[in-house]
DNA sequence: GCGATTATATGACATAGTGTCAGAATTTGT
DNA sequence: ACAAATTCTGACACTATGTCATATAATCGC
């Protein structure tokens, strides 16, 4: 498929890198053909963009239906993300790649919606599980704090961390080790600010992010640990 | 100069839009002229990036000057970088347009470092700020929690709140009204997760952001409230 | 099987932007 | 007033884009 290989290109040579003449030789069609597919190289990557934000969904709609309390459901959303960004680091800078002024004012009307509906509906996921919060008494917010306005938050610090994780301007170059450690901190204390029960301090969010993964997950952090141990045995001293 | 018409011509027109022949045509210079001075148009947005950088980084150095507790100067910190966006929309637009791999990839070296320590020198001032907190006992962390983390957090919400505000892909569009007031709601939520004393109940934080206002900022506030009275007498009875 | 219709693919063409460089124009120093 | 240094130019070679008349292949009715 085309798309397949404009990814390779475009995580390869990098937005410039890629053009339609690249494709058309590595696909063996012709230039012409893949025009009448995509509007542009902007819209073949919006389309890229696209089909790794329907993988990240289906996660983390399987996670928000964790059998557990709202806050605990929350840290499965953040864990379900986690996972994306470890087991698929190349569509998160995809992710960061596609969403630049210059790819959007190019993509095509049709892409430029299936990608804002899909992250309404990956958003309102999380905001659901807010109002449930709520609705429960897990935590009441103040007249002027909306839930979407929390989601948004915990979203902030997720997406520009993980973005960062993946291809950010001073990556991990200043203070900062671990990116997906710091966003799972932010969105633990950020919550605990928001007095979102059990407060950090009387639950064990530890476990509740284990239990994710070996209940919801499994297939995904086998195949984690895998990535990993190749990972390993590929470079066993350790890098420069 | 070239960068002004470049801007110019980039805020109208957008990426795409911005060409050597249109800086030429604009500025009357020819096409070579300018390449002595950038390497490439990407180069030139990087510039541009740059140049408004360092107008923020200035605001906040002003800002960490306040007089008054960490939490309070963190907080000062805050409201310089809301006035910013407020004086500055169209440079926030090109921070989020400049910082996209596609204008990255092309920037030259010069540019890149550039850019780089201006936001590391930026957020040095946070990481300071968070530093002195610990000192002085206002504040304090876990062992596995670094200074560094909570400045990337709040850097984040930061970030992307304002990004949003002025350009970021769904705008208002779902659950968002006010994307300045979830920014500061965000951080000021995060600062009571992470137990940063006096804690938001304890202490009036509006009132902080006022003085912060009429001490540092006295003019740029003047100007902010010349900006909104002049956009209240050009379209006096609301938008669409 | 066969002609007709529809869908798919091609590559040459016109257009537009990039980056370079030998040499022209202008400024500066004496 | 003249040479040296600086600044500027626009034509050139190149790369990529997007279009479209035409060719090729698939599908369908019979």
């Amino acid at each position: 498929m085309f798309l397949d290989e404009a990814k390779r290109l475009l995580l390869r040579h990098g937005y410039h890198g890629l053009t339609f003449d690249r494709i058309a030789k590595a696909t063996g069609f012709s230039r012409g053909t893949i025009y009448l597919h995509f509007k542009s190289k902007e819209d073949i990557v919006l389309a890229l963009v696209c089909r790794g934000m329907e993988r990240r969904y289906d996660m983390i709609r399987r996670a928000a239906k964790f059998h557990g309390g709202t806050r605990e459901r929350m840290q499965a959303v953040g864990e379900s993300v986690d996972l994306f960004v470890r087991l698929y680091p190349d569509d998160v800078r995809l992710f960061h790649l596609g969403n630049a002024e210059a790819i959007l004012q190019r993509a095509s009307n049709d892409s430029l919606r299936a990608f804002r509906e899909c992250l309404r509906r990956t958003v309102a996921i999380a905001t659901g599980i807010v109002e449930e919060a709520i609705a429960k008494g897990d935590l009441s917010l103040n007249d002027d704090v909306t839930p979407e306005m929390i989601t948004f938050n915990l979203w902030a610090i997720t997406e520009l961390g993980h973005s960062g994780a993946a291809s950010w301007t001073p990556p991990a170059e200043l203070g900062i080790t671990n990116p997906l450690d710091v966003v799972n901190n932010g969105c633990e204390m950020l919550c605990d600010g928001y007095g979102w029960k059990p407060l950090s301090r009387d639950w064990d969010y530890a476990e509740t992010r284990r239990r994710v993964r070996s209940e919801i997950f499994p297939k995904e952090s086998q195949k984690l640990e895998a990535m990993r141990e190749s990972a390993v045995q590929c470079m066993p001293a350790g890098g420069s």
